[in-house]
Order: structure tokens, then C-alpha cells, then sequence
DNA sequence: TTTTACCCTATAGTTTTAGTAGATTATCTA
DNA sequence: TAGATAATCTACTAAAACTATAGGGTAAAA
């Protein structure tokens, strides 16, 4: 299941990207426009600034905004920053590969066959996706 | 995430794919095969058997075996009997369907039309893996 | 001094991953 | 045929992890 965290957050970048001029939008604004829980909407613009897709100014006429081309920024990396791993198995992770305590022979396990390719096919749709191809 | 649940599955169904003229075999020894908790393994094969991949015998002898070909066992019912879901989201599940009710407009919505093609890339190597492909 | 983002903590709820205890059924053996 | 044994079956419980959200205070910009 796709976490609400990510939900969210592609739902907030769509809308910063339609913002013209790319002023500065309120957080409230947001969580309003989207029907966000507000609170959870802060703590999920914070890491999307923090991981250099947001910019963020305070004070009156504050709020988030796009630093970046829609065009630039590729479901991969928002995914991966959101969701954590796109594999669903952490021995298939390109990027948090972890080997299986319970599985002796990797290269001989079903789920470690199956799981590859799910992987590569949800890689594939990832990396043929920008922002801008889901405005 | 995968499941243990799934993986334990997935991991059983293909060592009882091995297994010579669909003899029984106990829960013990998948499980200590395959280095799963034999009572959560014993959950697993239940609801293996009441979905009809599997057969049970009690008693000495007794255990679990295959009751279809693998080429049979496509990985769409497997992994939708194990994991629930193929789509992250529901509202583009096709067999467990459910409208978002944050999200007015589905067609518009950015998460909608991603998860769209994810679900798709999915459902392809799903449909194109039998549990015979995974031996 | 108001407005906004920032940061930390707590918590209710849910899901996952088991573990416990015993009932039930089939087979084997005396 | 009776009883012992071997296995699945069932239900309940529980610990742990994760998710989603709320609260309250701090810092910075206007």
C-alpha cells in the first residue's frame, strides 16, 4: 500500500507546480485545497524541502514553493524520498540493498526472481515520470 | 513492503512444487527448510489450502502438497490471495476497487493516473510468472 | 508584534508477526 | 477394536512495528 505520507506529498508537489510564478503557498493553504491534515502535511513539506525539491520562506507571505522544473524532477527520486525503497524486497534494492537473514542462496530463491522483475517494472514507470507528466 | 507473509508463501509453494509425486509434506519441515516459525507458517498453508492451491492430509504420513500443475499457479492469485492488492491504492484496484475520500476529481488527480501504470507494469509480470517460472 | 515555517514529543490506531493452548482427525499398533 | 500417536485445524492473545495525527513551543521574517 502506498502510504498516505507519499499520497500527500505528490499531491502537494502537483499543486506547487500548477502555482504560478512559483510564489510561495501557505501550508494551510495546501492541506485545505487537498483535504490534508495539516499537522501531517508540515512534517511531509519539511522533508521534501530538505531533500531539495522545496523551498521554504517565513513570516508573512510565506509558505513552500517549487525549486526546481517540474520537467527535473523524477518520480524515482520523489518515491524513494517518500516511500523509501521502490523494491519490495530489500535484497532486489538498488539503493537500500539489504541481504535476507533467512535466505541462504540468493540467486536460487523464488521470491528473489519474482521480485526483480517487479522491481525493474516499477523502475521503468518511475523513471518515465516527471512532475510535469502527472499535471 | 512484502509481507513475510507472502514471502513465506511464495517460498513454500515453490519447495512443494519440488517435491516428487505431490507427496505430503509436514509443516516442521518446510518450515525448518525454509527457516520460518512453524506456527506462522501453519497459518500460511491454511489459507494456501482454503484457496485451493494446496492439499492437506492428517495424521501420520499427513502434511501439505501442490493439488495443481505450477504452470497453473499464476502469480496474480497468489500474490492477491497473500498480499491483498496489486494497486498501492485502491482507487485503481481492479479487484478490490474503492473510491478515495479526500480526492474529488480521480481523473485529475496526479497519484491516480501513476499509480495507474504501476499497477499496470505490476499486473504484467504477475500475469506472466506462473510458479513454474519461479523454480 | 504578527505571521509563518520549524522542531520535538506524544499517542491512538492499525497491521504484522508471531506464540499458546487445545480440539480434531487420520493412521498405526497391540 | 481400543488406544496411542501424529499430524492438521482453530481460536485467542500479545508483542512489536508502523501510520497518521495532534499539541505546543521556537525561530525567523515582514
Amino acid at each position: 500500500m502506498l502510504s498516505k505520507k507519499t499520497k500527500y506529498g505528490l499531491k502537494a508537489l502537483t499543486f506547487l507546480a500548477k502555482v504560478k510564478d512559483r510564489e510561495p503557498i501557505q501550508i494551510a493553504e495546501i492541506a485545505k485545497h487537498e483535504n490534508i491534515s495539516q499537522k501531517f502535511l508540515e512534517s511531509i513539506l519539511l522533508t521534501l524541502r530538505r531533500n531539495g525539491f522545496l523551498g521554504s520562506k517565513k513570516g508573512k507571505g510565506g509558505g513552500y514553493y517549487l525549486i526546481k522544473e517540474p520537467e527535473d524532477i523524477l518520480m524515482t527520486t520523489v518515491m524513494r524520498v517518500l516511500e523509501g525503497p521502490i523494491a519490495m524486497v530489500p535484497c532486489v534494492s538498488l539503493n537500500f540493498y539489504e541481504k535476507c537473514d533467512d535466505c541462504p542462496d540468493e540467486e536460487g530463491c523464488s521470491v528473489h526472481k519474482l521480485m526483480l522483475q517487479v522491481r525493474d517494472s516499477a523502475l521503468e514507470v518511475y523513471r518515465n515520470n516527471t512532475l510535469a507528466d502527472l499535471l
